[in-house]
DNA sequence: CGTCCACAGGAATGACGGGCGG
DNA sequence: CCGCCCGTCATTCCTGTGGACG
């Protein structure tokens, strides 16, 4: 069969079924919906904080937290976008600012956010922290503003670099004179607190919203909503709604994982040329989501991390299931050799190993074997047959998953 | 009951590519 | 062009430690 054929098959049977869509797009999780169904309380709250803006004073600051897909982001938004259009109405000299610290990543480029929503543009790097802070504070002086500052996952800055972004945000008023900011900080961590400076959490939490995870009921009306927006009528069977919504409630009540299968389980559906979302769909779409975030995961590794995959994978495969870090670094340095790179260092290999137990892949627990020192053992998180089919495309790796360690030759016998 | 293993993981430091203002 | 600072990755050096062994 020419390769034309088979597309002229694809696009030929895509055009002819129905399709079980009206608009996937409601189902994306960036999508922020007219309506936040049980969120009915945290917007009041968070609008009844921030509302004083509106007359010229400055709000609280706001700590709000939740675990993943419980509405904070959406809530967040929602109130703010919605406070803008009250302050353009009435006037107001109102404006705020959301960030993303993980997805920013680094402090530097946080504030860079910040200065680039008072219209001041910094250069991506090349200037002290401070040098920027100093020139937010300015630039924001000078705007004769109420700025909000919305700092989504700051536990990610937090914990990976300090607080000091958030205590100078929290005291800038102190230097203002024509200008204020508040700042509502949105963690995923309830441990977060432990993290922070006694200070910037006083007044980091002059308000705080907690967001409690959704139970089944709850997912359920949130889908049922969306997918009336996002499927033709009766494409979606309520076995299949009801499921997503279970399963979602099983795994903290994340809205976000609801969508995430409600939407795969429709593209599955359709993949398949039938014409309705049922109860096997989801359960696909549930392995589906899986198989390709720890695929993804994995591709998406740097080289050392996934020798030292492959390290873990040979040892798992040849003296049971767990290993032990020195064990890993021997045959990690043997793979190195294998392929003339020259092998890290076993401190290094230490914080790649937490990495990858931070991921996901791997599993990591210090314990203690008494006169036989302390260690770590580790366990794979991941099937091995996913490691295969991540790492084959690669030729050097490819080559490295049938290849036998030699020091693994002795003492081949499992312990627990 | 102290020792001592085999590491854990913190702190300091350095190399490097990117970018600044002057 | 220079001197400076950034974030990232990595090394070096280091102190800390749970508990089986003697």
């Amino acid at each position: 069969m020419k390769d034309t054929s088979i597309l002229d098959e694809v696009f030929e049977r895509f055009c002819n079924t129905v399709g079980v869509f009206k608009d996937r797009e409601v189902l994306r999780h960036d999508y922020l919906p007219e309506k936040l169904p049980h969120r009915e309380e945290q917007i009041r709250r968070l609008g009844e904080v921030i509302a004083p803006v509106l007359k010229g004073a400055r709000c609280s600051n706001i700590f709000v937290y939740g675990k993943t897909g419980t509405g904070k982001t959406a809530v967040t938004k929602y109130v703010l976008n919605h406070l803008e259009v009250k302050a353009k109405e009435i006037g107001a000299p109102v404006s705020f600012c959301y960030v993303n610290c993980r997805l920013a990543g680094t402090e530097y480029r946080v504030l860079a956010s910040l200065c680039q929503s008072i219209n001041l543009v910094v250069p991506f790097t090349g200037l002290s922290l401070g040098e920027v802070f100093d020139r937010f504070k300015q630039g924001l002086d000078t705007a004769k503003r109420i700025l909000i500052v919305a700092l989504d996952e700051v536990d990610a800055i937090v914990k990976a670099r300090s607080d000091i972004l958030l205590y100078e945000l929290t005291r800038i008023n102190e230097i203002l004179t024509r200008s204020k900011a508040s700042v509502i900080g949105i963690s995923n961590d309830l441990r977060l607190k432990e993290f922070l400076d006694p200070r910037v959490l006083s007044s980091l939490s002059e308000e705080e919203i907690v967001f409690r995870p959704y139970n089944a009921a709850e997912l359920r009306n949130i889908l049922a909503e969306r997918a009336q927006m996002a499927f033709r009528d009766g494409a979606l069977t309520e076995g299949a709604l009801s499921l997503c919504a279970a399963l979602a409630a099983a795994e903290h009540g994340d809205a976000r994982r609801a969508l995430d299968l409600l939407r795969v389980a429709g593209e599955v559906a359709e993949r398949k040329g039938e014409s309705t979302v049922t109860e096997e769909h989801v359960r696909e779409a549930e392995r589906l989501i899986e198989h390709n975030r720890v695929v993804d995961a994995l591709a998406n590794l740097t080289l050392h991390s996934k020798l030292v995959m492959l390290s873990v994978y040979h040892l798992v495969r040849a003296n049971g299931y767990r290993a032990v870090t020195g064990e890993i670094y021997e045959v990690y340095n043997e793979l190195c050799s294998e392929l003339a790179v020259t092998p890290l260092t076993q401190r290094r290999v230490s914080t790649l190993v937490n990495e990858l137990d931070a991921l996901g892949l791997l599993n990591a627990q210090v314990v203690s074997m008494g006169r036989y020192g302390r260690t770590k053992k580790i366990r794979m998180e991941v099937t091995r047959t996913l490691i295969k089919e991540a790492f084959s495309n690669d030729s050097r790796l490819g080559r490295l998953i049938d290849y036998e360690p030699k020091s693994l030759s002795k003492d081949a016998g499992s312990r627990n």
